[in-house]
DNA sequence: ACGATAATCTTACCATTGTCAAGTTCCAAG
DNA sequence: CTTGGAACTTGACAATGGTAAGATTATCGT
């Protein structure tokens, strides 16, 4: 039906890209959480054993569609962190939680440890994940020099506040207690809330 | 092999249960996230089709996996919560990042939307979410009340922390970024710390 | 006590899926 | 042009979720 590449060569223009471009269609019907890899090659047009000359197997499609979506969201989040690091923790929640939103599937994806390579390899999640740690690091350290916050290891400081921002995304996309649908303003409140809390709590000293 | 349940009545003593306990032997055995029906009915001695006489299919065997632990967590922050409301926030903390860490499978599950009833039907799964909900709540207004928390929604105040905590899990469980082994003492501080930041945080007047 | 009835479990089957092995088509370089 | 290798297809396999029909056992009214 829907070729979602029309590249006339048939040799089929570039898969890959049509695969991934499927499967995030399917990741988009959000129905269950089954994204099939032979109704993914369906999608694109091809046999069911097309994928397997892109992809090792299911899992390494799933892990490339993983890693496209956290890409772009530490993209979103550098944008923000570039323009003014401190100020906008709150912009970098916003862009987080957002993104989780319009983006539940993958953005399930993309926290799956069983999508990792196996230890040892180097793994691209987890490059992108320390990157964005790393963003967030840097602001706390950029807080703690100018008095913004307490003394202590960024690191730890920074996971707590990625944790609230994380938390909030997966309880307001899984949980069943968030109202739904999200209501106007909604999001932008309940970061500002975190935010203020997190900032103040930034000050405290043992 | 493993006979879960050892009743010689060969109309199979209880099956239910011995199913659910050979889901969560499968669970523990962390090794992908594919619990199996026909393993289950394996494990539990029967044949592939038995299952299907006590749960309408696999959704709702994995819901009922889901409800239990679910009801376990809650019957474990109940107790830290009477004990000393505001003062156990942080073995609340403790109670639940615990729990997501001895049992990341079932952790979860409780936490897959797709596992919910349709809309409108009572759900088991909503109703427990919601009465740990209302005892994070309860502690927001018991502070206020005794002026240890701004004034304010309190429930989006416990949304707040319940998101700290919550994302602290998902984190630890899933994230690439945490350190693995977790060592001695790191939740222990990590919760602290948050705990210390979230109490601060209720301080704040807009 | 006993026979009907319903619950429990089994066997047999179906469509679908992930994966692989072997063939087929087609581009591209010698 | 032909020859090699890449991209794709066809056809198979085992495993899975699910259903239907039959076998077995417990339960209950009489």
């Amino acid at each position: 039906m829907s070729q979602t590449s029309k590249n006339t060569t048939y040799h089929h223009g570039n898969l890959r890209t049509a695969l991934l471009n499927a499967a995030r269609e399917l990741a988009a019907e959000n129905t269950i959480d089954t994204i099939t890899l032979r109704e993914v090659a369906r999608r694109a047009g091809v046999s069911h054993a097309a994928p397997y000359h892109h992809f090792a197997d299911k899992r390494a499609l799933l892990r490339a569609l993983a890693i496209d979506a956290f890409t772009e969201l530490g993209k979103r989040i550098k944008e923000q962190w570039q323009t003014n690091p401190v100020q906008n923790l709150k912009a970098i929640g916003m862009v987080y939680v957002q993104f989780a939103l319009s983006h539940p599937t993958e953005f399930r994806f993309m926290f799956r440890k069983t999508l990792c390579e196996p230890v040892g390899t180097p793994d691209e999640l987890t490059e992108i994940a320390n990157s964005i740690f790393e963003m967030l690091i840097s602001i706390i350290r950029t807080m703690q020099e100018t008095g913004l916050a307490k003394a202590g290891n960024p690191q730890e400081l920074a996971l707590i506040v990625w944790s609230t921002i994380h938390g909030l995304s997966n309880l307001l996309i899984d949980a069943p207690i968030a109202p739904q649908p999200i209501p106007d303003g909604f999001l932008e409140y309940q970061i500002g809330l975190a935010q203020k809390m997190l900032l103040q709590g930034l000050f405290i000293r043992d």
